[in-house]
DNA sequence: TTCCCGAATGTAATCGATTACATCGTTGCG
DNA sequence: CGCAACGATGTAATCGATTACATTCGGGAA
């Protein structure tokens, strides 16, 4: 900002309302200390002056930045975009700004020293798996400082960092049961990424309802993928490399299964005449997909709203971080076109 | 932040370091004034001591906060999300972080209140046509503050603030002359928002190149449209719902297209093979859609990259916001399946 | 030797809001 | 009537980094 005029202070309203700034700053935070008729004067004043607070002087007095991070692996995927919106309107009802991080290439120092420890940002929001929060809650404490973290994405909970994620196991189970029902025997998997040393949820869930239906587990229908289009087109070609192929495929997520259904239809596949295919997420492209698609539902609105409000709690100390809460919200079958059931012949 | 251990200040680093604050100081931003000696003290001490800056402080008292705010309509739109991801990395290479602001229902004034003056952000990047750039800039005069402004969108560039946009009128253009290579005549336009009092840039250049090339414009071809897919949807219905209907289709961006196409198909009308469609952007999602989509690439990436790079030039006053630059991109042709040419029986 | 100059460093004011503590006046009760 | 208690407001210290200005020191020129 480069200012013509002065910005008015706190000490202009001050003077122009024949009071002392202490007194200002009471009718601006907590106006039942004021007198009514002092606190009518200030409040014209404000509007006179045009007083707008000065932040940067409230954060160095205060220690608070009324603001969080939110780091996502890359906002580019649409899945976070629409969490981001979420969060920022949540954030905004309670006063606070949210700023973006992504590019996590960095170590967990970086991020702390940067935002968090430079009074920049109150806590942090990690919908990122490639950013342990354990790491980060050992990394903290190390420092001596307790570092208010949701996290909230597709790993199990950290124990020790309150979380805010969907039910993948239950989820992914869940489509799996499906497809079951539709007929299907021969079912395989195109995984999300591991991190962290830690089994992916989905391919977790996956495999114990496979299990659990008695359905074999083909080791050639269970492919690696990043969550992304490209590793979903992989995907396809590995399978249509097969002789023998699955009949559905349950991918870890949406992005990929549009990938993954590409890539069979270059090969002359159609999904799902030839190969049914369920996603996750329900991005909002699954419902005008060719085929729509068929999908787990994750409440992503939801999961931003709740997990922005859970960071503020732990933030301004009306929840303890120090025992941590873990929401687990339900995913919803959604079925659309991608997904069909087997007729008698089997095909 | 709950410190339960003191964070070093600049004072902390100073006594380790067996200097004064102001010598810290110079050495963190103005190295070459320090001897080497006693630079090396510090550094040492930097490290030691574990110091990070305290940003608030900083901001108070430089009147800075290194920070830009960015404000787009709806970042749950694909489009804009790959733009966030190259600003973010863009200013984290200047040592800016990114505030996201959306949501403006609210009055020019809020967020200059809420963000610039209040020493939260330096300066504005605005992809929101919802928000006239030349309003702002009265607005500010007003208050008597120049504004570190600069704008991105598919609206021609208002002449006081620094602009960074696609030609979208030439791309346009250059849309309608490749439908009219196919074969088509019968070209119709999915438009985006009408904003600002201003028209749509788009629909100038369809309307534009239609004229120049001697075709028809048939009101009943030309429809009202919101950049999003339910307004696509809707289009596809009027469009079915015409005896006489357009041969190709040119909408104003790659969600709406989307959207069209799945209208038609509801409709029993499929694309390329009834009617061709371009769309505008080059969303992750177009090269894997079915059909995939012939359309105008934006460069999106450099349309954040360079806007955040003037940003900051303006606000490090390297560029003067008083002659404002308007920097124009190009957008390429990306041929695909869903435009198809017209075979000699005219269908 | 003396004086001047510049490099290196220190001293202290400053940015603007918050808040502990002090002060003043009023009311109510014994 | 006197004093306690409380409500309303003012005074001034504080948060931590920056920087104008002051000081110190050493070396070179006269």
């Amino acid at each position: 900002m480069v200012l013509t005029r002065k910005t008015p202070t706190i000490q202009d309203v001050a003077l122009r309302a024949q009071v002392s700034s202490a007194t200002v700053s009471r009718v601006l935070s907590a106006p039942e200390r004021v007198s009514e008729k002092t606190r009518e004067r200030v409040n014209a004043a404000v509007r006179d002056t045009g007083y707008s607070i000065n932040q940067a002087a409230r954060s160095l007095r205060m220690k608070t930045a009324r603001t969080l991070l939110m780091v996502a692996p890359n906002i580019g995927n649409p899945f976070y975009s629409v969490i981001l919106d979420a969060v920022i309107d949540e954030a905004q009802k309670r006063g606070y700004g949210v700023l973006v991080g992504t590019n996590i290439g960095l170590d967990p120092g970086r991020w702390l020293t940067d935002y968090l420890l430079s009074t920049r940002a109150d806590g942090l929001l990690l919908f990122h798996g490639g950013l342990d929060p354990e790491d980060l809650h050992t990394f903290a404490r190390e420092e001596g400082i307790s570092l208010p973290v949701v996290a909230s994405y597709d790993e199990p909970p950290a124990p020790l960092v309150t979380s805010v994620v969907t039910d993948n196991r239950a989820a992914a189970a869940r489509a799996v049961r499906y497809l079951r029902q539709l007929g299907h025997t021969k079912i395989g998997h195109l995984a999300g990424p591991v991190r962290n040393n830690r089994p992916n949820e989905r391919l977790l869930g996956f495999e114990e309802a496979m299990t659990a239906a008695n359905l074999p587990l083909n080791p050639a229908w269970i492919l690696p993928g990043n969550y992304d289009q490209p590793g979903g087109i992989a995907a396809a070609r590995a399978i249509l490399a097969l002789t023998e192929r699955p009949t559905a495929m349950f991918c870890g997520n949406d992005e990929s299964a549009f990938g993954f259904i590409h890539g069979l239809r270059e090969g002359g596949v159609e999904c799902p005449r030839d190969i049914s295919v369920i996603g996750f997420d329900d991005v909002g492209q699954a419902e005008i997909y060719h085929p729509t698609l068929t999908t787990m539902r994750q409440p992503r609105e939801d999961l931003g709203r709740v997990a922005t409000r859970r960071l503020i709690d732990i933030i301004e100390k009306r929840e303890t971080p120090t025992d941590p809460v873990h929401v687990v919200l339900p995913a919803e079958l959604i079925i659309r076109e991608s997904t069909r059931a087997l007729d008698s012949s089997g095909r």
